[in-house]
DNA sequence: ATTTGGTATATTGTATACCAGCTTGACTAA
DNA sequence: TTAGTCAAGCTGGTATACAATATACCAAAT
């Protein structure tokens, strides 16, 4: 007699606590961001346990992987607390940026499809008429996508995975950055320029273009934002 | 009273065993890194504590870090595991390689003097009679020495920083290849078209040329390399 | 003989207990 | 009044105890 064949996916058991409590805090750090934050920024560990319901051991574990990831820094008898980074090392992970994102755009040049590119172009489609300034917000989403899914379609792993964890630190000043009207018109027109060398299949202009991109980014933050150190 | 200036270095008591164990486990995996390896590659923690000395706790922690870093792999109510890297990650890994350090070649256009510059052009003097051959272990160690210039010579720490983690998961496979004859004499002359291209100030074909040269490295392993998998 | 189910054991995940080192505040003495 | 010392408690570091689960082995039934 044949057993009833019953369509179960698997339940990933075991990824519960530690990763969760990992994440909650991951959100919760990256909301606090704000940079106007003045007050102690120390993360108390029994503290933390309590209001997640958990014991200290698996929030030392999810401080450690955050410590790792560079969100929080531990002292040792003095506890961990949430870095704030410094204008110079947000620099540095636009330049770090900049290399990943390019060598990603040299990639697909290589060996995207050419409906893998399509894709790209569709993305900006609704922006077509130039109002980009009455939907900033809108915009802003897509400008997101749009870096997405250049490193998503390089079919590099490794570079996706780095790259993504650099944005998310860079996600706060992103947006503090974003606001000015004319950097959002005049990033249209980048992409624009960009699509169109992925088009053309040439590494070079296609990495030029992506590298002065970013650098737009990094000359921007480095002459307007005032509010870190 | 202005009280005595004396140069005295913070001494890291607190980082002691954590990261000491941290230390110790990845040098051990790194040495173990026999990629011919056949058997059984968990690790048990309390066995390992066993051995340093410490009980379970510190080495979960230093466990997590590796985990974040990639050397280790944790499966849920099963242990840890030593990663053992397919083709396609080490391919991975030289891609994201070529995208840093071609990064860093272009910085070390941009800002760093001549006197940095000509360091790495005496790291290869005594290669000059061409008897690579004769002395592959000592070039070796200048080539690695070289690539790490290059990367300290950026000015950007976090660069550095992730060109580094890199260089250590591909330690054993530079170990595997160097050994061609030919490839350490094309790589002698490639390093000195690099140091041109630098001393030139010529951003791009620095960057191109330290890109080409990695990319040498990527199709090499992708040909010959068939102990992986 | 093979397969299936149950039990025992081993190992990880989590919680808690204990220890050491700071920080802080109060008390005393100059 | 001030500075210095001592003590207490607070917090993180480490160890250990307990709970949950996976694996392996054995027995029984078909």
């Amino acid at each position: 007699m044949p057993a009833a064949v019953l369509q179960l996916e698997p339940i990933d058991a075991g990824e519960a606590l530690k990763s969760r409590i990992y994440l909650r805090l991951k959100k919760a750090i990256c909301s606090v961001n704000i940079y106007a934050e003045t007050g102690e920024s120390r993360l108390d560990e029994r503290q933390l346990g309590e209001a997640l319901g958990v014991s200290r051991t698996p929030v030392r574990e999810a401080l450690v992987r955050l410590e790792q990831e560079g969100f929080v820094r531990t002292v040792p008898r003095k506890g961990a607390f949430i870095i704030r980074k410094k204008k110079k090392e947000i620099l540095e992970m636009i330049i770090v940026w900049e290399a990943l994102e390019s060598m990603a755009a040299r990639l697909i040049t290589e060996h995207a499809t050419d409906d893998d590119i399509s894709t790209l172009r569709r993305m900006f489609a609704k922006f077509d008429g130039g109002e980009v300034k009455a939907r900033i917000d809108e915009y802003s989403a897509t400008n997101i996508s749009f870096h997405q899914a250049i490193l998503q379609l390089s079919r590099c792993e490794l570079l996706k995975q780095l790259a993504e964890n650099l944005f998310i630190h860079m996600r706060s000043i992103r947006m503090q950055t974003i606001g000015d009207r004319d950097r959002a018109k005049q990033s249209i027109i980048d992409h624009m320029h960009i699509i169109e060398a992925l088009e053309n299949r040439d590494a070079d202009v296609a990495e030029r273009l992506v590298r002065e991109h970013s650098l737009n980014l990094e000359t921007h933050v480095a002459q307007h934002v005032t509010f870190l150190d």
